[in-house]
DNA sequence: CATAGAATGTTAGAATGCTAAGTATTATCG
DNA sequence: CGATAATACTTAGCATTCTAACATTCTATG
């Protein structure tokens, strides 16, 4: 992490005091959690790479191994993105042999998803891989803490998805 | 949030017991993380959008209004972003006329940035902008629990940040 | 001084994610 | 039954972020 030192510039404007500099990204909840996400994503990023599956792949991987051949639309439920990201994504799992892509015959306009024996097989290998990276963010924290930043963290979504604007 | 109901989908591998599935979203921190991020992130872009702001250019405006006239390089380091995102975040807040840049006198390899006056007038009024969706995000929850999960989020991101690989 | 290396920025290319606007299929309702 | 709605997905275009490879400028060393 960078240091915050002030640096002088000799641009400071003298004519008023920075009255709103009372709120620095350290006090930010939002900021602490941006640095975190970033963390989790490149370690996970690097790891996966390994097994040639994108960050983007495993989010769609980790339903699909509990819930194999839903719909396009389903699955961007249960991921909690949007279709059209989906559809980026399920496109390079395709190339990558990871999933195959049928039309529902009861409704024409569904496409199931399936996953292929190699990403059937890649299941117990990444999950553990997955696990290794809590275990590891979590390393040093009480359990009554890791409780506590669990529930703060989800009240925090909820409260935030909870606001129209 | 979708909700996680398990669909019957009639591919369940009857040969193995399904071992690994205890790691489901919802006890990875990883994925509380991600979560809360993206809401945040949501809202923030929501309500930038109204000043015609971006969320990657406030980032950087977040350092400059407390360190005017910094080169890309501290900037990048600041902010925490790699350099090239840095040069792309920086020609959009050029083109909005929010910043100016200027090669240093001293070491011409350097880029300056410096604020325009457009840019000081949106100070304080962003800055209350961001302490509001700080408040409405931590709403309703105890001034413990909050100094908890930042004194966790912190480790966390601490422990992932020193693993190289 | 000349040249090797370090420092600062840039461009190129990929992945992730969004919104808005399309196409195709199915369901509904007059 | 036929026009209209809704549903499922795709395409297009933008913003954000990274890594790798490059250009430019400065510094240090022989």
């Amino acid at each position: 992490m960078p240091s915050q030192r002030l640096l002088k510039t000799g641009h400071s404007p003298k004519t008023k005091p920075r009255r709103a500099a009372a709120f620095p990204p350290r006090l930010s909840s939002g900021y602490l959690v941006r640095d975190a996400h970033r963390a989790f994503q490149r370690l996970l990023e690097r790891r996966l790479a390994a097994y040639g599956v994108t960050r983007g792949q495993w989010y769609f991987l980790r339903v699909l191994w509990i819930a194999d051949g839903l719909s396009q639309r389903e699955l961007s439920a249960r991921v909690g993105m949007m279709e059209p990201t989906t559809a980026i994504a399920l496109r390079s799992m395709e190339r990558s042999q990871l999933i195959r892509r049928l039309r529902a015959d009861d409704d024409r306009r569904k496409v199931q998803v399936f996953l292929t024996a190699k990403a059937k097989r890649l299941r117990n290998e990444l999950l553990t891989l997955a696990r290794g990276i809590t275990a590891e963010a979590e390393a040093g924290i009480g359990p009554r803490d890791i409780a506590t930043f669990r529930r703060v963290v989800r009240r925090m979504t909820a409260n935030l998805d909870r606001i129209a604007n």
